[in-house]
Order: C-alpha cells, then sequence, then structure tokens
RNA sequence: GGCGGAUUAGUGUAGUGGCCUAGCACGGAGCUCUCUCACGGCUCAGACUCGGGUUCGAUUCCCGGAUCCGCUACCA
C-alpha cells in the first residue's frame, strides 16, 4: 500500500433509513475511491445515542449491495483500522479530549442544558464563544478545585473547544474553492459529553478520519459551515499536515417548491426517496423504496450520478465502469439539484428495454404469479418482446400483457366509439372463417399477408376489419401487432374471443 | 437575525470576454410511421436573477440588491 493512497469514508448516522441524498453522497465516494485505485470505508457514526435507531445499519449494507456499491473496509466489511462503529471506539476519544484539555485548547463546562436555553431566549445571538465563555460555569471561570470536586463528584460535563478569536479559517473545498471564515462566528462547540461518555459528531470525526487515514473527506454541503471548526480540530491535535482535503456535494432539493428533498415529499408525490423499503420499528410506518417500486440498480445510480455531476458531454447513459472512469470531483456542480423523478423513470425505461427479452420475462415472472397465473418462459419471453419498450417498470408489464392471460370482459368504450362500426359483425363473422383456415398460427407474415388478400378481395376497409379484430381480442384499440397477438392466444382462443366478442357488442 | 454557499428554458445541465441565432437530455406541443396504442424518427415552444461597474465588447470578470439553500443543538 502506497503512502498516499486514496482513502475516503461514507459515515452515516444509523438514524433510519438511508436518504437517497446520502446514497448519492456515497456513490460520489465510491466513484472517486475506486478511479484513484483507493479504498472506501464505511463508518457507523452512532454517538446519538438518543436518536439510534434498530435495523438502520443493516438496512445501509443491504442498499449498497443492492446498489452494487461495494465497501473496502468497515462495518460489515472488517479492516485493520476498525472498529468500524463509533459507539466501540469510546475509549479512543476520551484520550485526545485529554490531549486537548491538557494543551489547553479545550475546556470543561457545567453549565445545564436549561441555563443555556435561558441565555439564548435572553440574549439575542447567544453563543458558547470567547465573548461569553467566561460567563458560564467552566474550567476557565471554576477554581481547579472546584472542577476537580465537580469531576469527582460525578457532576454532567461537557468539553467545549476553545476557539480564539480574529482568525480567518481558510478551507480549501475540492468543489467550491477557498472558503473563508472568521473564527469570531464559530462557537465553542462541544465536543464531549460526560452524560454518555460519547464525542459529538465534530471530534469523532476528526479523530476517525486521522486514525483511519481519509485522504479525502466527501460529504454533503450541510457541513460547509462547520469545516473551518474541523480545519481547527485537526490543528490543535497537530494533525494539520495530514488533514484530508474537502469536498461539499450540492444538496438535493424538492421537486417543487422550498427546501431539501425529504421523505414527504415522496408520500406527497408519490416516489421513493429511499433506496429500500423501511418499516419504522416504532410505529410500522413503511416508507417506500427504489428496488420495491421496481427501479433496477443500475437505473438507480446512473439517474444519481447525474445528478450534480457530468462529464461534460452529451452522453447520459453510464455503466458504473464509465461512472468510475469519468467521474472527477472537479465537475460536480456547486448549486443544489432539484430531484426530478421524472428523469429517474425514464432511466429506468431505458435500462429495461437494453435488458434481453429473457431477462425482463424473468423479472416480470413473479408479479404475473401474484396475479395468479403461470406461464411458459418461452411463452412469456415472446409475449415481453412485443411490450417491452412501452413500460418504464417490470410491474407495468401486467397493465400491457394481462389480455393475453385473460380474455376480456368488457370492451373499451371509446375504442367501440371510435372503431366499430355497423358492418363490423359481419366482416368479423366472415373472418372467423378464413382464420379457422389457418393451420399454423405461428407464420405471422404469411398470415398477415393471407388476411390482407381477403380484405383486398372482399374491397372491405382494412382499418375496420382490423380494428374491429383487435377489439374483441384485447377488449381496446391497443396493443402489439396482431398476428403476433393470435399467434401466442392460439387457434381456439382467437376464434372464441371473436365469437363472444359478437354475442355481446351490440 | 448572524455566518457561509448558490443563481443558464418547468427540471437536470453544457458552454464562453466576441465563434451564442446559448448546446444536450427529461418533461410539454405537433407531425410522421402504422390495423390500434405505444416505441422510434422529425419539428416546435422554452433560459443566461436584477442593477451598477470593468471592457471596443459581458451570459461569461468585479461590486451591490433580490431570491433560494445550508448552518446557527450536550443531532449528525
Amino acid at each position: 500500500m502506497s503512502e498516499n493512497k486514496v482513502r475516503v469514508r461514507f459515515a452515516p448516522s444509523p438514524t433510519g433509513p438511508l436518504h437517497i441524498g446520502g446514497v448519492r453522497t456515497c456513490l460520489y465516494n465510491y466513484l472517486f475511491a475506486k478511479k484513484y485505485g483507493g479504498d472506501l470505508l464505511l463508518r457507523i457514526e452512532d454517538t446519538d445515542s438518543q436518536r439510534f435507531v434498530p435495523g438502520a445499519e443493516e438496512y445501509i449494507i443491504e442498499a449498497f449491495k443492492w446498489l452494487g456499491i461495494t465497501f473496502d473496509e468497515g462495518v460489515g466489511v472488517g479492516g485493520e483500522n476498525g472498529p468500524y462503529r463509533q459507539s466501540e471506539r469510546r475509549d479512543i476519544y476520551k484520550k485526545y479530549v485529554q490531549q486537548l484539555l491538557d494543551a489547553g485548547l479545550a475546556y470543561y463546562a457545567f453549565d445545564t442544558p436549561e441555563e443555556l436555553e435561558e441565555k439564548r431566549k435572553e440574549i439575542a445571538n447567544f453563543q458558547y464563544d470567547s465573548r461569553t465563555r467566561m460567563q458560564g460555569v467552566n474550567s476557565l471561570t471554576l477554581p481547579a478545585e472546584e472542577v476537580k470536586r465537580r469531576i469527582e463528584n460525578g457532576d454532567k460535563y461537557v468539553v467545549r473547544i476553545k476557539i480564539e478569536p480574529d482568525e480567518d479559517v481558510e478551507v480549501d473545498d475540492m468543489v467550491r474553492g477557498k472558503v473563508v471564515i472568521n473564527s469570531n462566528v464559530l462557537d465553542d462547540k462541544v465536543l464531549y459529553k460526560s452524560a454518555d461518555e460519547l464525542p459529538t459528531y465534530h471530534l469523532a470525526n476528526i479523530v476517525d478520519d486521522h486514525l483511519m487515514k481519509i485522504t479525502h473527506v466527501i460529504r454533503g454541503e450541510e457541513w460547509l459551515p462547520s469545516a473551518p471548526l474541523h480545519v481547527l480540530l485537526y490543528r490543535y491535535l497537530g494533525w494539520a499536515d495530514t488533514m484530508p482535503r474537502f469536498a461539499h456535494l450540492p444538496l438535493l432539493l424538492k421537486p417543487e417548491g422550498n427546501g431539501k428533498l425529504s421523505k414527504r415529499d415522496g408520500d406527497r408525490l408519490g416516489f421513493p426517496v429511499f433506496p429500500l423499503q423501511w418499516t419504522d420499528p416504532a410505529t410500522g410506518a413503511i416508507s417506500s423504496g427504489y428496488r420495491e417500486s421496481g427501479y433496477l440498480p443500475e437505473a438507480v445510480v446512473n439517474f444519481l450520478a447525474l445528478l450534480g455531476w457530468n462529464p461534460g458531454t452529451d452522453q447520459e447513459m453510464f455503466s458504473m465502469e464509465e461512472l468510475i472512469q469519468l467521474f472527477s470531483i472537479e465537475r460536480v456542480s456547486k448549486s443544489g439539484a432539484r430531484f426530478n423523478y421524472e428523469k429517474g423513470t425514464w432511466f429506468n425505461h431505458e435500462y429495461l428495454i437494453k435488458k434481453s427479452d429473457d431477462e425482463v420475462a424473468e423479472l416480470f415472472m413473479p408479479f404475473l404469479k401474484e396475479k395468479g397465473y403461470e406461464c411458459e418462459k418461452s411463452r412469456l419471453t415472446y409475449i415481453v418482446s412485443l411490450v417491452k419498450e412501452r413500460v418504464s417498470f417490470i410491474k407495468d408489464l401486467w397493465e400491457q400483457t394481462s389480455y393475453f392471460f385473460e380474455a376480456p370482459t368488457e370492451y373499451d368504450e371509446k375504442s367501440l366509439k371510435k372503431r366499430w362500426k355497423p358492418e363490423s359483425p359481419q366482416m368479423l363473422t366472415e373472418l372467423m372463417e378464413v382464420l379457422d383456415g389457418i393451420a399454423d398460427y405461428s407464420k405471422v407474415a404469411e398470415n398477415e399477408q393471407l388476411v390482407l388478400d381477403w380484405v383486398a378481395s372482399k374491397e372491405y376497409n382494412l382499418g375496420t376489419v382490423m380494428n374491429s379484430f383487435r377489439i374483441t381480442l384485447v377488449g381496446a384499440a391497443k396493443g402489439p401487432h396482431i398476428f403476433n397477438i393470435i399467434d401466442i392466444l392460439g387457434k381456439e382462443e382467437t376464434l372464441a374471443r371473436v365469437k363472444r366478442a359478437l354475442e355481446v357488442i351490440k
């Protein structure tokens, strides 16, 4: 392993199902890592014991497995830089908290949440920082013995970083360039809380990234404001020279209206915002997932990849391999991308028609079974070949093929009005004789010619004959080539349907 | 409110100080193919947030406004 091997991480919190935005973040990390022959790690950031949701971790692992995104190291994979769950790294963090404390770069604070809440109410724009910390109850204002006594007494405390004022902190972002923030607007963030003996995100994140030799931090834009704090933390801990490069990704926005994409949008507009279906363990509420909604994983990956990035060419369809080759952080856009699920549907359609008829038939099988029908594979493949390009999702195939399995019981009003003529019954009655004379229905072209010749000889209107015929078979003026339909239905069924329609349609 | 980020058609985006009559895709409209419905093909409508600069020239560079997004927790 070379010294400067690219190492990136995806570090979700197990607070519920993984949001589709998180999926994209991980995808970009994956593409970046693979492009440079590096590693992608999965780290679970469960430092918020309050919000832990059982099953979330398994969900995350399963989701990426489905999408074809693999981890080289981390939870579920293992590796030499573990453990990869922050809740299992308590002792590690304590050591570095102590280091900061000893160096005078952090301090103990005993202010209760209520007291702080009070201050926020009293003072506009209150924040715990160089201007206000001397009014707080902390190791900067309390005598050393008192601090010691309180700690030994088991009083709850937090450790806060001591931010020095009047300093311009620079973050060199790979997407946005240099971002400068003055330390005056930063507050003395809580780094560690004695209540659960766990660090907060900021500290744990920096310690882990350093220990796990992370070279590039690619994360959502919501982290940009705290990036200066992270830079300072690297400096305080003495790791400035190995600090990773940062890249803050644009956010995914609602399809319409204001704000970032949320679960509610999916419910409202009828598209999933999660990769897999999720059942809330507390309420039992079900959130739909891309997988269960019939999306193909490669379509989801392709769609997501292009939401905030493009290779600069007109190409839109990419395999994972192509994405890996073409991906570059420099070409990630800076502004938030509205989530347009219709484009996602289109991608799915494209991937669906790219699949072989055989494969699509295989995928359709379970849906057919659900409807109560069995179908021989070769026959289903034939059916699929006729209608595949009409649908965007596997499950929509039923709507396009149901008449192959169940004879129409009613006939579409509009189709009848437009296509069923007074002379239709007479024509069809005669057509039945012609059809009866055909021995092999699989000779599609031949049979078509035969019927066409017959129509011509009778000087009938071709449209009227064919459309009337179609309605009796399908129940409406829709569907693929009619001679393929009767090939699939067979002579007996074809004639039965025509006969029946002639009795029913008045 | 404070701080930061962003701003090309409805959406995702390309692009550039003059080559821009601003390209592509989704979506929309129409035409076409056809026994029908789709698919496909063709065509059309539709955008550089506004105001100041800089410049011979700005969509492109600078400043300001507006709008949107994010952060502002003992959440990540």
